[in-house]
DNA sequence: TGTACATCAGTGAACGCGCGTTCACTGATGTAC
DNA sequence: TGTACATCAGTGAACGCGCGTTCACTGATGTAC
């Protein structure tokens, strides 16, 4: 059957929206796309008409999970303490909890760096988050200490993610939380 | 056939030194039973002679990465500077290219978390580490501190290993390694 | 304005493949006599 | 010391399953006349 105008644009999006909660929620190889798919209403096949492969899903549902976060992240950096609010989103139990509404980089990099050749995508994500946080640093190796601090972030999250006891993993997002919020406030 | 007295106990633990190789090189659900058993020049069915199921190789595997693990953090520990031994060790290019002799944290802990129910044997891995560092500090907020340090030591490897760009990977490595050095001359 | 036709997003059966797991079996060795 | 037997680690074919991918097809809609 034949569509509204912009009715292919539309399912591919509500693809790619769907295929980049699974895949920061499930990981990229737990996630088959029969099963994404029917989750949409939709039968495998027609897949093959938005994407060439899933690896072409993959590269789109991390750039766009990267842009979602990007954009979660500008409205932490319009608040008036813009690095302190963005310390506290991050590392939140809601965060923690939502890895499918997060950030790629714990859920993903693990299995984006065991893949055959990672993506520039990776690059790009980190590279973004990392001129935000140097640019609102006012100390001279703000370039270093904002790796420090992302670094921080994201082991931080994923430990508290994987430790099944709820008492360690709050104590790293609150022992994280504090200690980056004491270098934000001296080097910013 | 029937095997000398300790051939078995000798199968097994080659199966688990195999597996925690893999498990930490290419990730848990990449990671298949025949292609492993081949590799030690066996046949897949002999597997479950030695274990009841993939999840319990799993939960063998993982608990002998940390062992080990624990050992050759003990071996930097030794050193005059311990904590300084240690994150030059952790955050060294020799472990960022070699994850299947490394610590299991950065690979497996996202996969981990991933699955149904997280293993105690990760809160092991990570109480036994932040024991180990907070020992070597003698600032009072020893316990927090040795979190932010095992959360960037965590977190930067695993960014390390993730982009594509060798330089930043290589910045990664360094800033956070400087970082964390001064902060260990300040806290120890 | 009304009708015939072309389009193409989505359908659903089928493909080969590797997965984890099962099971009847083999045959070299340790043990019993 | 020599022989018959029991053991059981490892064999390899087979199981059902879900994976990514292909493909001949459908049928409602936009377009051409």
């Amino acid at each position: 059957m034949r569509y509204s105008a912009d009715h292919k644009a539309q399912t591919h999006e509500r693809i790619v929206k769907e295929a980049s909660a699974r895949f920061r929620r499930d990981g990229i190889g737990a996630t088959g796309l029969q099963p994404l798919m029917k989750a949409l209403g939709l039968t495998h096949g027609g897949f093959y008409a938005h994407f060439k492969s899933k690896d072409e899903l993959v590269e789109t549902a991390l750039r766009a999970a990267t842009e979602e976060l990007t954009e979660v992240c500008e409205k932490a950096f319009a608040k008036p303490q813009p690095l302190q609010s963005f310390i506290d989103t991050y590392l939140s139990p809601a965060h923690r909890d939502s890895p499918e509404k997060g950030c790629p980089l714990p859920t993903m990099a693990a299995e984006l760096g065991q893949r055959g050749q990672p993506s520039p995508i990776t690059d790009q994500g980190v590279e973004d988050r990392l001129a935000r946080i140097a640019a609102t640093l006012k100390a001279e190796d703000a370039d270093e200490q904002a790796v420090v601090m992302l670094s921080t972030l994201v082991g931080a999250l994923m430990l508290s993610r994987s430790v099944e006891d709820p008492q360690l993993s709050l104590r790293i997002l609150d022992s994280a939380r504090k200690a980056l919020k004491l270098q934000a406030d001296a080097a910013g």
